[in-house]
Order: C-alpha cells, then sequence, then structure tokens
DNA sequence: AGTAACCTGATTGACTTTATCGGCTTACGG
DNA sequence: CCGTAAGCCGATAAAGTCAATCAGGTTACT
C-alpha cells in the first residue's frame, strides 16, 4: 500500500500538470479539488518544492506551478520522494540500498530471488508512467486503442 | 518493504518444507537457524497453523510440520496471511477490496491506471512463485539454465 | 509426576502516519 | 505604505502499526 502523502502528491501535481502554463495555482484550490486537508498538503507541496519538481509563488496571486514537464515527472520518482525506496527488501533497492539487518549472507538468502523479480517488475512500471501518462479522462487502454479523436 | 513478520513467516515455512516427512521441527530450532526471535516466531507459527498452512505436535517432541506441499503454497499467499492485500490502493485488490476513502470516483480517478499495472504485475508473479521455487541453493535463473545437474 | 514442548492473551516501547496549530514572511493592490 | 492574501516553517498531537516480550496455561511423552 502507497501512503496517503504519496497519494496526495501525486493527485496534486497532477491538478498542476493541467494548469495553464505560467498560472500559478493556490493551495486551497488543489486542496478543495483534490479533497486534500489543506495544512497538509501545504507540507507536501513544500517538500515537493524542495525537492525541485515545483515552484511558488509567494503573496497575492500566488500560487504553485510545475518546474519540469509531465512528461518527465514518473511516479517512480515521485513515490521515492515521499514513500522511500520501491523495493520490498531494503538489500534490493538500486537507489537506497541497506543490508538486510537479519539476513547472514544475500547469496544465501532463500527469499531474496522471488522478491528481485517484484522490484524489478515494479521497477519497470513505475519509472516509465508519468504524470503525461495519467492525464486526461481516458484510461491508458483507450489511448492505444485510439491513438486520435 | 514488505514486513520483518512476512520475512520471517517465509523463511519458517522454507525451513519446514526442508525437513524431513513427519519430522516436526522445534520453535527454538527454527529461531536458532533463521535467527528470528522466539517468542515472536510461535506467534507467527501460531498464526500459520489457524490459517492452515502448519500443523503442530505438542509434548516433548513436538514441534512444527508443513501441512501443504511446497509447490502448493505461494509467496502470494503467504504475504496476504501476514501484512494484508498486496495491492498498492485498496480499491485495486481482488482478495480484499475497499473503496479509498477519498476518491470520488474510480472511473475518474487519475492514478489508478498506472497502479492497476504495478498490481497486475506483483500478482502475476507472486501467485506464481511457491517455497519449492525458492528452495535449493541455486537461483531461480541458474536452474533454468541447468535443469538436472 | 515431571518436564519439555506448544498455546494464549495482554502489554510494551519505538516508530510512523496523518494530520493540526500558531505564527512568520513575502508581495500585490489601493 | 499598509492591509490582506498568499506561501513558509517548526512544533505538537492523536492514532495506529510494528516488533517484540511477559507471564503464565495446556498438552503429552517418559
Amino acid at each position: 500500500m502507497i501512503s496517503q502523502k504519496a497519494k496526495y502528491a501525486l493527485r496534486a501535481l497532477l491538478a498542476l500538470a493541467e494548469a495553464p502554463d505560467d498560472e500559478p495555482v493556490m493551495i486551497a484550490q488543489i486542496a478543495a479539488q483534490e479533497v486534500i486537508p489543506r495544512k497538509f498538503l501545504e507540507q507536501i507541496l513544500l517538500e515537493l518544492k524542495h525537492k525541485g519538481l515545483v515552484i511558488s509563488r509567494r503573496g497575492k496571486a500566488g500560487g504553485y506551478l510545475l518546474l519540469r514537464r509531465p512528461e518527465t515527472v514518473t511516479f517512480g520518482e515521485v513515490l521515492r520522494l515521499m514513500d522511500g525506496p520501491l523495493a520490498p527488501l531494503p538489500c534490493l533497492s538500486k537507489m537506497a540500498y541497506r543490508r538486510c539487518s537479519d539476513c547472514a549472507s544475500e547469496q544465501a538468502c532463500k527469499i531474496r530471488h522471488v522478491f528481485a523479480e517484484v522490484a524489478e517488475a515494479t521497477r519497470e512500471i513505475l519509472d516509465k508512467r508519468s504524470l503525461a501518462d495519467a492525464l486526461g479522462s481516458r484510461s491508458l487502454l483507450d489511448q492505444i486503442k485510439t491513438p486520435a479523436d
């Protein structure tokens, strides 16, 4: 299960991706539209700003802007920022490897191979799917079937 | 990340799968061999017993036995018993569907499709891999390359 | 009987999650 | 230049989860 925070972050980023360029979107507006607790969303957007995904304008008529193009922001990147490593075992994370505290030898670990397959499969999906893929009302499948209207 | 509990459960089941048939393995033995806190392992094996994966013998020379053949116990089943649904969103779980509390409409949910792909991919792996697949010292890859000695 | 094993429920401590509070800083508009 | 509306920031809190332990109770072989 992904965290509430990651879910909110993705939905907020999608809301920003949908807004016209150079038109900041206010926290309050995103919070209302996406049904996200306002103060919590504040924290999340601030964090996304510090990590370089969005920028903000302060003062009246302020708000948030997506800094990068939606095609370049992957689900994997957002999830790693919010929830930490994607891998099901710490010793399988490519981005944030850590030894399993209780595991004597990684070569001898009997469950590692199966979870390595899972890690690879989820990376393959989450690092390829971007905000752009998630935009629009039609499913990804529909888009493949009917590439243009 | 999977829980410590699930990791212990899988390793304990593998230890039982390796034991000769009809020879009960003691909690203390598994705990020592797999480096699992003894009392915690007690809880886990008891739970696995209630769920029908293992049986126990009490009294002197007691211990635990794997009830089903290793090929029939999948990683997916064990993980669901220990950690709950595999799906990254509650609304994507086939075995334990629950509405997302904050999601207005599942059709309109913009992140659902991507996570549906993840859910399907992980199910595809975890529901096919069994204890038998994890047994033996060689990796799954090695087994494919050299099917027999 | 006695002892060695499993059975059981309650409890604990640390940590994480999901927020909320209260106030500070910036900047546009009049 | 001042009021107000927006984001910025650190602390706190309530609830839940995780990992493990405690203190015994029950069963069964010798």
